[in-house]
RNA sequence: GCGCCUGUCGUCAAGCGGUUAAGACCUCGGAUUGUGGUUCCGAUAUGCAUGGGUUCGAAUCCCAUCAGGCGCC
């Protein structure tokens, strides 16, 4: 039975394709978009509550940051879509004026396991909070997505756990495909971009099924789920390498929940122009810390009288500013500025790298960024 | 000077004759991938102020010494 095409409505969005490199196939590309482009290669950091964790708008726009994520299941908890609506959306919201992309809480189905119950409707969720009962179906994410009012918003999708059985994914799968039907068929705003979500899990066949569904679906921009949730990285790359090539080539494709430096180059290898993930946020408030020669931690000992900023290569606030042992004794005194400093380097550490790695793939020697790169970048 | 009390990891401590000498903090190391996390995991005292003694067996009982605290001259 032959499917008809589907078009996920959207005005002010288009993308190009500016150079594919020549011998990986890695890809440059400018998303344009209503609050402005983004230039691919991507790294966007994410602020699931309408912040980036402990990082003001105003390093967040020094960082250089093109986009950032919100996440509509949370803002819906807190402080409510509704309310968020009366400021203008998020971007009047939080007083940020550049791209915004909200995650569905297709993931949170995934990531709270324990607090949810699943059915073809929808998913019952818990408020981790106060135990109180939610109700979110495609079409509800939907609703909520566009009062909150994000460029981008993301399909509700059902992420499969790893390991995760045969029948599990297919189901999984199928039901990610019938509620991105309901989410096309929900929304209205024109202002706003969906992007379909390809699962499948670990299944060659079922990945590329996947593939096809959503590719067969007119969006600005198609995203690759389900994967970085435990897997090893051989695994990752092998699915993001089978998925990425039968996705529309003229449009960006979104790698979702990563990753590391590593992860970025492996994932630009193989055609994948955006990412996201907490990595660089979170680390910062453990006290790791991303460099061009390895992750490393500032609460070592080694720091204590290293007079050198984070990285010696990195221009970031606090590069220019600060020293690793100064770091090292706010996180030893468990001040929290420590950890704000850190989080603006580990942001730009990533949005410069794939800003270079753009550089790179434009004067067409991504092969060499990624060997000179690879193993240095890893801890 | 006399009397009483106390001495267990860097710190605070459990232990009251048979324990692999708890636990917490600190210190040290490691995790973290569409954010329920300033979170989670792991490591660290062959030794209980020192020296003797009693006992099959002592951080635990006895004696001496040293150190600290309190009280009285």
């Amino acid at each position: 039975m032959k499917k008809d095409l589907m078009a996920s409505v959207f005005d002010n969005f288009s993308y190009d394709l500016v150079h594919i490199d020549s011998k990986t196939g890695a890809r440059a590309g400018i998303l344009h978009t209503p609050h402005g482009d983004i230039e691919t290669p991507i790294f966007m950091p994410v602020g699931t509550n309408s912040t980036v964790k402990l990082v003001t708008n105003h390093h967040l726009y020094e960082t250089g940051a093109q986009i950032i994520l919100g996440n509509s299941y949370h803002l819906y908890l807190r402080a409510g879509h509704k309310l968020i609506e009366k400021f203008g959306g998020i971007h009047g919201w939080m007083n940020w004026n550049k791209p915004v992309l909200t995650d569905s809480g297709g993931f949170q189905v995934f990531s709270l396991a324990h607090l949810r119950k699943i059915s073809e409707e929808g998913v019952e969720f818990r408020d981790p909070k106060d135990g109180k009962k939610h109700f979110i179906s495609p079409e509800i994410s939907m609703e909520i997505q566009q009062s909150i009012g994000a460029d981008i918003i993301m399909a509700f999708d059902w992420c499969a756990p790893y390991p995760c059985d045969y029948k599990t994914a297919k189901e999984a799968m199928e039901r990610t495909h019938r509620w991105l039907e309901r989410c096309i068929k929900a929304k209205t705003s024109k202002h706003q971009a969906l992007f379909p979500i390809c699962q499948g899990a670990f299944y060659d066949d079922l990945r590329k099924e996947s593939a096809a569904f959503v590719s067969s679906i007119d969006a600005a921009g198609y995203a690759i789920g389900g994967l970085s949730v435990g897997e090893d990285k051989e695994t990752m790359n092998h699915f993001v390498e089978l998925t990425a090539p039968l996705l529309p080539h003229n449009k960006p494709r979104y790698l979702m929940g990563v990753g590391t430096p590593e992860d970025l180059l492996d994932g630009i290898k193989r055609g994948v122009d955006m990412f996201d993930c907490v990595l660089p946020t979170r680390n910062a408030r453990h006290g790791s810390f991303f460099t061009y020669e390895g992750k490393k931690q500032i609460k070592n000992a080694q720091y204590q009288e290293d007079f050198r900023p984070l990285d010696e290569n990195c221009d970031c606030y606090c590069c220019n500013n600060h020293t690793r042992a100064y770091l090292r004794h706010l996180y030893k005194c468990n001040e929290g500025t420590g950890q704000a400093l850190m989080s603006i380097h580990n942001i730009k550490f990533l949005i410069d790298f794939a800003k270079k790695a753009r550089q790179a793939i434009l004067s067409d020697s991504f092969e060499d960024f990624y060997n000179e790169h690879y193993t240095r970048v890893i801890s």
